[in-house]
DNA sequence: CTGAAAGCGCTAACAA
DNA sequence: TTGTTAGCGCTTTCAG
């Protein structure tokens, strides 16, 4: 509100222009069956008046469509903006909206709090949704984004029975990653996942992280755990970023028989554990390779990390031509976008032979 | 759309609860008039016909408001989030509205599209709006906003005369950087500046600037003149990025006589300066002092930057709650935030005494 | 405490 | 091509 002036209707301007409201109303909305000289006069009269457009809220009620889409990210908006991957997807969905046309309602979820992000769709009018990369639980908004009865689309998330989902193939796309270190010549392994329901920080074999319900650091754990086995060192980060993953670095390697090679499982994550290496004296890739996930272009890193790309932008460009279909009430299908090892300067074969 | 069964109204609640329609709005919005078992069985009826809860849209409508607040960015988001100052303001403004309660529309102007954006905006439906730093050509969206009739903040914008701001001092904030390094002793002083009207990349002296329309770059350019004169050598950013900083960093380190300090406009700027400076073998700060601007916490660069502080969260935070005054009918009035110098590890005295 | 009635501003059949 | 009519689903006076 804030006391601003009563709102100049339609029908002020129809009655200026001495024509009827629906006649005024094709002028501004209906694709125009009207006179152009009539139009004109409509238009002049919207302006003598003051006129300042449909209002978006009744026409949304007449039509049924508000034209917004909701997107949902996992978490406080720092965290998720921290993370150029994550921005990339929703660079790559705003473009998309641009086009069909539609705005995006941004909801966040401050402190994984579903209550409040729940809540607040509830009261929000959009035509569909997209969520992300969702935990174990992410119940409540799933339920009321179900309840509102509008067209989902997942990225990243677990696999949801009646949602269409854009995704990747994460365990092949992770165990390329420890292939190629194998290849390499690696033997001692370890890794750094990302925050799952484990504790972060402490190192255990990777079979004990068996149970995790979160499936993104799930799947590409299983992924390398195809190419190295289960007992690979593993730590879970506490976020998405370079700060964690240098955490997490630090973690594995200061034991008594530190790894020639880690595994990271964001490209922010690598770069952390990158700086890590740096503060122990380790060179990389000449002392400790590392490989990265998601192909992000970071500047300040002098090589370019080994890792596994995946298109973000693209990723969210296909959720929004998939939130376009559904809501042409065309059929949509799950999409899995394609990724690639790309190797950079961040691995080579270590240094010396395995000691024995 | 989307093909979706018919909506469950409100109607058939009150219908199945045999209550009249007003009363079961009361139960579901109004504060409670109604006797605790009208109500339980209203609610009863609700699940009974799987009532949905009331529809966002109508009851914008019959209310005149519709629980959004629009933010609009200045550019891709791709562009916006990858400066961490943006996004610590975004991420202010989130935290506010989740009180509020508010939900965020996000209006991004890819390729600086104006018209994409005010077209949006004019469709959208939203109580009050945001907008971020701007540059001479925010007409279009402006005026789209304006024509809404809906209460606007600004946030680091040129000073609008309706518009209620949030912003800081720039032009001492950034002479205090300047001072700082005439402080130090330096004499040889170079600056890079954020995007603005000038064509990027071209080493020039300051007054060169001196008609800038843009006003963060502009005012924080005089802030610097007022220290040390306006023949300081400039260049221009093509963005307020690491990468950017690098390039611009490298062109003001590759001439004859280079700077031992250097000024810049935003904290990413600062650390790829830092980087150019590595590239060409020299240390920071023992060769080369470097300031920035803004005081992100960047993890990476295990020095701590000499900048001025602004704080980010605290603006989006601030812009908010003007928003909610507004939204309230109170009155608003412009906020100047404070800003400090912090001083780090990436200034010290120049190397040697200027030969002479 | 509950019900009846009057729209919020617009759009889309349908009729002229 | 234009006008008439009937709501979209809800909230909110105002009576009872």
């Amino acid at each position: 509100m804030g006391g601003r002036a009563k709102r100049v209707t339609l029908r002020s301007v129809a009655q200026e222009a001495g024509v009827s409201l629906s006649t005024a109303s094709l002028v501004f909305s209906g694709a125009g069956a009207v006179s152009e000289a009539t139009a004109a006069r409509v238009r002049a009269a919207a302006t003598t008046v003051g006129y300042r457009g449909p209002d978006p809220v009744a026409s949304s009620l007449r039509r049924g469509r508000s034209g917004v889409v909701a997107v949902v990210v996992e978490d406080r908006l720092l965290t998720v903006f921290r993370d150029p991957y994550a921005v990339s997807r929703l660079d790559g969905l705003a473009s998309v909206f641009d086009e069909i046309p539609a705005s995006m309602l941004l909801v966040s979820q401050p402190d994984g709090n579903q209550g409040a992000a729940a809540t607040r769709l509830a009261s929000s009018a959009f035509d569909a949704a997209v969520f992300f990369g969702c935990g174990p639980d992410a119940g409540p908004v799933l339920d009321t984004l179900r309840a509102k009865g509008v067209p989902l689309v997942a990225m990243d998330t677990p696999v949801v029975d009646d949602v269409v989902r854009v995704g990747i193939d994460e365990r092949p796309a992770a165990a390329a990653a420890a292939a190629h270190l194998a290849e390499l010549g690696h033997t001692r392994i370890a890794q750094v996942v990302l925050p799952c329901d484990e504790p972060a920080g402490r190192v255990r074999p990777a079979h004990d992280y068996r149970a995790e319900r979160f499936s993104t650091p799930r799947d590409r754990m299983h992924g390398v755990a195809d190419v190295l086995g289960d007992a690979v060192p593993t730590v879970a980060a506490t976020a998405s970023d370079v700060d964690a993953g240098r955490v997490a670095g630090a973690a594995l390697l200061a034991v008594a028989d530190p790894p020639t090679a880690i595994v990271a499982q964001s490209d922010m994550l690598a770069l952390g554990v990158v700086l890590a290496a740096g503060e122990r004296g380790l060179d990389v890739p000449r002392d400790l390779s590392v490989t990265g996930f998601d192909g992000i272009t970071q500047s300040w890193w002098p090589g370019r990390l080994t890792t596994v790309e995946q298109p973000g932008a693209e990723k969210g460009r296909e959720a929004a031509h998939l939130v376009r279909a559904l809501l042409a009430g065309e059929a949509a299908h799950d999409v899995t976008l394609p990724t690639r090892l790309r190797v950079g300067d961040s691995t080579a074969p270590p240094r010396s032979p395995a000691p024995g």
